[in-house]
DNA sequence: GAGCACTGC
């Protein structure tokens, strides 16, 4: 009996790839369902709890251990007095003692702040000079030896974006009157991101993109170094973010021994009021109130202009139709300007085509235009569009008498804010990238948006003066929407994931606190597929491997191909490296063709860039090209309609790639740039496509007899994305590194190979 | 014959 029970449980916990079988043991144990049904403080209890007086220190928290506190003189709270005027007048400033009081006596407090609250300037400026925000020499265990390290003293602010962690650093810089400069320089306020750290000695207040804070976690797990972490736009809910604040979770609730007993201070900031899930996941299960990861919610209202929203009667059959007469509507009907400024307006459409489409229809409506009304100029804004068209957006027209009207996709959502804008018209639609395990395939397909990003939609037009939003749906259609998108971690592959909870010691998977945990059935998928890349071993232990993979800033397979490519075998590193660096720099180095006159010149210098052999080998040969190039570099990419944005990036990449890789002993001292142009060799290009075989082995396809090409692992029909320079070609076998469902199956980035080729990478 | 948006010592 007993032993038929054992045999069952062995079963269930060991997955088969192959003759492969891999024990699950330890990573798929259930998580106990132990829900905190108290401990969630309400706003009421928060009230409640301020008006006690507060208590002293938090010294009630630490361990046993002696704590040196290194006592530094208090800074004087300096700053620019130009901005000390507009500080004050923030709706969080008169907030500011509450918020100290409370982490003063808790560990986590949850900070909703709506738009222009002033939360991610202001918070860490009145937390720094707080006493549990000194840097203390403490006792801890490392290695079975008692050290002394230093725990303390910085608070991080993480961001999900590079541009907003850059410029909030240089804005609180300036309020606080000391130099945003480099390491050598004293300064309270620094900033790191990828290829761009300015920390300067002394600084107190860091911010950093969120994968940067995960990226130091492999270094220093127990953030020692800082005194709080304040998590800054949490409501978009990266994959990073879910990941951040499981280890946050962990180190709150856990014992601190590994901070020498100093407590983490949390702070959880959110645009969104929807946060009762992230409350219930900070709160302590044993819903203590006081110290050990007790929490504390706190709202401060925005600094928005009331926005009118307007629903349409009925359900429009036609978005581009009623998108069309809402803006005649608007515009014969509404002013040019008022007191406040401008009055232009903002459309929200879920992608390029719909963009571009209806950029047409309004052009030729305007054609027509009454010419005692004002103009309309119409500007396209989307992630692939070059830098300069992106920026023709947000400058103000140079006629008086013309109305704006951007057509953007989701990027004018939470990238970028276009000034001017007080109408805002929603359709109620954006593309979303899903990821199906089962398949190993994304979809990027336009679906409803939730309340909460309609909610954010319509706020734009409130962001200079009163302003009005339209949406092309009805009231019953917004009330049917879910409340919020759906997080990232739900429908992406969580393979990096997976790799990066297991190299920073999270051993069951399954049981680390997610606010949102995937399906055992992806967390399995990612496990074999990690299997196969040899990242962990058939017990599921991460290997030599796994912990050199985790090193590089790309996704595994990727990671495992620049490895195969340092072994002998295939030689091909730095080939590899040019080639990764083009695929990760943004979605595509190549901007597509438009016109006919565009298409004849570009195509003709694009030909001498073009293999055979596919898109790989044709990247490879384009960053070859481009790094030869001694002259105008930019005017070398223009000219064969090449991004000049993503083309940088890819050279960055390239540059941090290759120290990498010396740095972990995988090459010599790469030759300096310019290096003349020779073309790859067959031979050559032969190795650099069997290395990628080894982190794409799985991402092949055979051709049938029909002439259709089918996947090696799943075998579905897919086809060659039009983008590929093998598009339309029938070869015996192709790699490819994506695989997206739009309107049909897609390969993209394809190269030819062979099929012993493909038996071979599986095998050995 | 087609392309939501981010990120990574």
């Amino acid at each position: 009996m007993a032993r038929s029970k054992k045999r069952k449980a062995e079963e269930g916990d060991v997955i088969r790839i192959g003759d492969k079988v891999i024990s699950l043991e330890g990573y798929l144990t259930k998580k106990p369902k132990t829900q905190s049904t108290i401990g969630s403080p309400t706003a009421n209890s928060a009230k409640g709890d301020l008006r006690k007086p507060h208590q002293s220190s938090t010294s009630q928290h630490l361990s046993p251990e002696r704590v040196l506190t290194t006592f530094k003189p208090c800074l004087p709270p300096s700053g620019d007095p130009q901005y000390f005027a507009v500080r004050q007048a923030l709706p969080l400033w008169t907030r500011q003692d509450d918020i100290r009081r409370i982490l003063r006596r808790k560990d986590v407090l949850i900070l909703v702040g709506e738009t222009g609250s002033g939360k991610s300037t202001q918070v860490p400026q009145f937390l720094y000079q707080e006493q549990w925000c000194r840097k203390k020499k403490v006792k801890v265990e490392l290695d079975g030896t008692t050290q002394e390290v230093s725990v303390g003293g910085v608070i991080a602010v993480t961001q999900p974006r590079r541009v907003a962690a850059t410029t909030l650093a240089h804005r609180v810089s300036r309020e606080v009157g000391t130099p945003l400069s480099s390491h050598s320089f004293n300064g309270l306020v620094g900033y790191s991101v990828r290829f761009d750290h300015r920390v300067p000695r002394g600084t107190k207040i860091k911010y950093l993109t969120e994968g940067m804070l995960l990226q130091e976690m492999l270094r220093d797990p127990h953030l020692r170094q800082y005194s709080a972490i304040i998590v800054d736009e949490i409501h978009e809910r990266s994959v990073d973010v879910d990941l951040l604040a499981g280890f946050l979770k962990q180190i709150i609730c856990g014992d601190k021994a590994g901070r020498g007993g100093v407590p983490l201070k949390v702070v959880i900031m959110s645009a969104t009021a929807n946060v009762e899930s992230i409350k219930r996941f900070f709160s302590p299960e044993d819903g203590a109130t006081e110290g050990n990861g007790s929490v504390e919610y706190l709202r401060i209202e925005g600094r928005q202009f009331p926005v009118e929203i307007i629903h349409t009667p009925k359900p429009v059959p036609d978005i581009e139709e009623a998108l069309l007469e809402t803006i005649i509507k608007i515009h014969t009907e509404e002013a040019l300007s008022d007191k406040y400024g401008r009055k232009d307006i903002l459309a929200f459409l879920p992608g390029q085509e719909q963009i571009e489409s209806a950029k047409d229809r309004i052009e030729e409506w305007a054609s027509g235009l009454d010419p005692n009304l004002p103009k309309i100029k119409v500007f396209p804004l989307f992630g692939q569009l070059p830098i300069e068209a992106q920026h023709q957006a947000f400058q103000p027209l140079p006629s008086g008498f013309t109305r704006k009207i951007v057509l953007a996709t989701n990027i004018a959502e939470t990238s970028v804010t276009v000034p001017g804008v007080r109408y805002v018209i929603d359709c109620g639609k954006a593309k979303i990238k899903e990821y199906r395990p089962r398949l190993g395939m994304e979809s990027l397909l336009p679906k409803g948006i939730s309340k909460s990003s309609a909610i954010q939609r319509a706020g734009r037009a409130g962001r200079e003066g009163p302003g009005k939003c339209f949406r092309l749906y009805t009231k019953e259609t917004y009330e049917s929407l879910p409340e919020s998108d759906l997080p990232e971690i739900l429908r992406t592959d969580i393979l990096n994931a997976v790799l990066t909870m297991l190299a920073r010691g999270v051993n069951d998977i399954l049981a680390f606190p997610l606010m949102d945990p995937p399906e055992a059935e992806s967390v399995e998928k990612a496990l074999l597929h990690l299997n196969v890349l040899g990242a962990i071993d058939d017990n599921g232990i991460i290997t030599q491997m796994g912990r050199k993979m985790v090193m590089f800033p790309v996704t595994p397979p990727y990671a495992r191909v620049l490895l195969a490519a340092a072994e002998p075998e295939y030689d091909c590193l730095l080939e590899v490296i040019d080639i990764i660096a083009c695929v990760t720099a943004g979605e595509d180095i190549y901007l597509q063709l438009r016109s006919e006159d565009e298409e004849s010149e570009a195509m003709q210098l694009r030909k001498e860039l073009y293999r055979r052999e596919g898109d790989l080998i044709t990247y490879l040969t384009t960053m070859q090209r481009y790094t030869s190039e001694n002259a105008d570099r930019t005017k070398w990419c223009k000219d064969r309609k090449i991004n000049v944005r993503n083309m940088k990036q890819a050279l960055n990449i390239r540059k941090q790639l290759r120290g990498l890789c010396v740095k972990e002993g995988m090459m010599e001292d790469p030759p300096k740039d310019p290096q003349p142009f020779t073309p790859v060799s067959p031979e050559q290009a032969e190795k650099i496509l069997k290395a990628f075989l080894k982190g794409f082995a799985l991402k092949t396809a055979i051709l049938a007899p029909d002439y259709s090409y089918v996947t090696s692992h799943g075998k579905h029909v897919v086809a060659i994305h039009p983008s590929s320079v093998l598009h339309g070609q029938k070869k015996e076998a192709i790699m490819y590194l994506d695989y997206v469902y739009t309107q049909k199956n897609y390969a993209k980035k394809v190269s030819v190979v062979q099929s012993s080729w493909i038996a071979e990478a599986l095998g050995a």
